[in-house]
DNA sequence: AGCACGATTAACT
DNA sequence: GTTAATCGTGCTC
């Protein structure tokens, strides 16, 4: 199964972010290959617009930082960053390069390599391995090491490839979650996506 | 140099 | 439903 390419990324977010579910995110340990089927994602900073929940827009008055840079580069690259302490979070750079943009991967359906999920979340029952961003991080061994891999390398260890077919009617939409001080009307915009009904979606 | 807080999770009552 | 955990980042002094 081929990765996507990097003109898949290069597009706004939002539109990104519904292209992406019902895809595979496939990470390379050891050789093997741990997979799940991306069912929630959201987007940040759709194409020029500005967004203040955005990490690109929210600091240094849009300008990019370190923990940023990232974002403003090139579409196809992953932005990793850590919070709360302990957690890491995945996202893949969309857009044009300038311009901060990116979509968070918030949950997959575990699909391939469950044994190694397992491993990377002892003591958790199956739906509980990747129904959140932290979780799937931890079940794929993502964090920092991995902040600007490249998505669309033949050599990469991280990337997306096809999986599901999705009907349009299935993806639901609703504002995103953990926005905490983000100021109206970035707080309520629907740039939240979803499968209907999927299990591991995280709320 | 110091401080407040976070695109969350897990373990409580 | 509530709250502790835990530290990098960005901002202020």
């Amino acid at each position: 199964m081929a990765r996507f390419p990097q003109a898949f990324y290069a597009r706004p977010a939002r539109e990104v972010a519904v292209a992406l579910l019902g895809k595979r995110l496939v990470r390379l340990l050891d050789g093997r290959r741990v997979a799940g089927i991306i069912v929630e994602t959201e987007a940040y900073c759709d194409a020029d617009e500005p967004d203040l929940a955005c990490h690109g827009d929210r600091a240094n008055q849009g300008r990019p930082t370190a923990r940023s840079e990232i974002m403003f580069g090139p579409a196809g690259f992953a932005y990793v960053y850590f919070t709360y302490g302990m957690h890491w979070m995945f996202n893949v750079v969309t857009g044009r390069e300038g311009k901060a943009n990116a979509v968070l991967v918030r949950a997959l359906e575990p699909f391939e390599g469950e044994e190694i999920i397992a491993q990377n979340r002892p003591g958790r029952r199956r739906r509980e391995w990747t129904n959140g961003p932290a979780r799937l991080a931890q079940a794929l061994a993502i964090d920092k090491s991995l902040n600007g891999a490249n998505l669309f390398a033949p050599d990469g260890v991280l990337w997306v490839e096809e999986g599901w077919t999705v009907r349009p009617e299935a993806v639901c939409v609703g504002p995103r979650v953990g926005l905490g001080q983000t100021p109206e009307p970035w707080f309520s915009m629907p740039w939240r996506f979803w499968l209907s009904g999927n299990p591991f979606v995280s709320i």
